[in-house]
DNA sequence: CATGAATGAGAGTTCATTCAT
DNA sequence: AATGAATGAACTCTCATTCAT
């Protein structure tokens, strides 16, 4: 993880991730089948260790505007205990653009998330506390996209983005 | 750019270049210092012929709102001429992100952009159309994002994700 | 070695040494960081085999004459073991003129040789087998630079230039 | 000539050569052959600009020590007439080593030199100057080999080695 | 006589992967 | 379960040379 977040992904070659590791690159290859497969493994690990415990659980008996801020802040934390690895989140999704692999193991989450969040739009449709006329999917669609576009702007021109304050500022405001 | 389309510009080989575009290695050598180059070529090519007309020019006398909505409808149109090489362009933005050259080159494209909008947004405030407290450099990041976290977003997930509409859809929303 | 000594080293590329040496070129590559290591390689065997013993150890109690002519000797026995290998040598040198690695390697080694033959000559001046005004560095130099000029010449007039003899009946006339 | 002395013989390219002098590429291979032969053509203009005058006429009636001198002395002009091309000089006269033309080309020059030197000598051991066992041919290789030495050791370790006066010392001791 | 775009073989180097130990 | 030497295809880049203009 350290050495994927020094030189990111693309430029992170095995060797590199064996010395860093200490592992030889036997043994790293009795684990895991192939250079995919260890950074599915990262993602896992990321998934498990930070993002599980994001899930939003809908409950319909309190206000999505509620549900979703809670949700924004979680995330926040989330991004906070992470640190300096947040980009690597970052990195790992523009990766998966054009990594068959990688996109799999993204699919799924994507869809997850995105449902999650639109459903939670929906019920505040429902509640009357969004217009009714809102899209639930786009929206949720809106505010991932606000996550990995100023993330990944942020890893190209720091100096003029506030990564991750901008895109929770952005998030709040399409709420 | 039909390869680097296709195959992503990670996935493509000088050699790829070569082959489709039919020019020799020494060819493209001789009009291109190296594999950056030619990328930061493909970049020159598509701001000179799409994304130049774009630059919003900024009129005291107009409403604000009107002139960021002319803006994206601008975007829309750039994005549909584009076609199917629009996805290309989210890929070289998010190459840049561990490519110096590239970065370079998107670091002024992408000041001058936030600049542009910011300063919109700024009149918007000023005329009474937005919110006093909006914090336009951070509104200005948040719809530059908004178009590519879409953009990575369907390249991962194309059946969930509709861009651009998703995109200007959540755009229009924040302004 | 052959390969280097058949063509030349400036002529002899990676994939030549790897055709001879019956290694691939990762494998070569797993024990030597690139070319000029591997040069390097073959210069550190080359003294550790044949050079190391000819360090000429300077005794004051014996005729620095006498010790000159015993190192001629030494290096005489050195260039027959060496056989065809010993223009080898030569070109190493030669190459070395435009090769910063190849460069550091020899500096070290010529700056020793070169003070151990003038510090053998400034014993001879001592011991009033030399003439006094002589000046030891310069004649140091100059032992050396027979054996690297007639070796060069060889290398393109072996019909006129009789190595290393030649080199050898200069040094002696020099003494 | 320039670019040559400064980058060194092996590592100057067609394109250095056509940068720094001026001419197109295609005027270059108007008027050379190929590479070899603009090496041919730099090697043919300091024969002719400089060394030409050096050839040192044998005159029975002279002292040979006076003539021989004579030629170090001319020598010695000469390389301070060329001052920073000389050690180009040398450069070419290694390169020569594993360059078939370029050996051609000094094969000649090569002999010619020789043959005049040796004959001084002998004419040195008929007149009674030079003890009659001495072998001419081997003493003209000796004083060549000194200048070629030294120059090489000069561009190695420049610090240690004094050009060309280096040379002229040993070869005056030689004589 | 001059131009410089074009050529393509070959250079040094990298790297995911394999496999005998 | 672990090692690291070995593999070779693929990479980016160089360069002497050609040739239509």
């Amino acid at each position: 993880i350290n050495v994927l977040s020094e030189k990111g992904i693309a430029n992170t070659s095995l060797n590199d991730i064996v010395r860093e590791s200490g592992v030889s690159k036997g043994g790293l290859y009795h684990h895991f089948a192939n250079k995919d497969e260890v950074l599915i493994g990262v993602i896992d690990f990321f998934y498990q260790q930070y993002v599980g415990d994001l899930q939003p659980s809908i409950d319909r008996d309190v206000s999505a505007h509620q549900q979703l801020k809670c949700f924004l802040m979680g995330l926040e934390d989330l991004i906070k205990e992470m640190g300096e690895h947040f980009t690597l989140f970052t990195d790992f999704f523009t990766q998966a653009t054009h990594n068959k692999v990688l996109q799999d193991r993204f699919k799924l989450q994507y869809s997850e998330f995105q449902l999650q969040l639109s459903q939670l739009v929906q019920l505040g449709i429902n509640q009357k506390e969004f217009k009714k006329h809102l899209e639930p999917k786009r929206v949720a669609s809106g505010l991932i996209a606000v996550f990995d576009g100023v993330g990944c702007a942020f890893m190209i021109v720091p100096e003029h983005v506030d990564y991750p304050k901008d895109a929770l500022y952005n998030a709040h405001l399409l709420l």
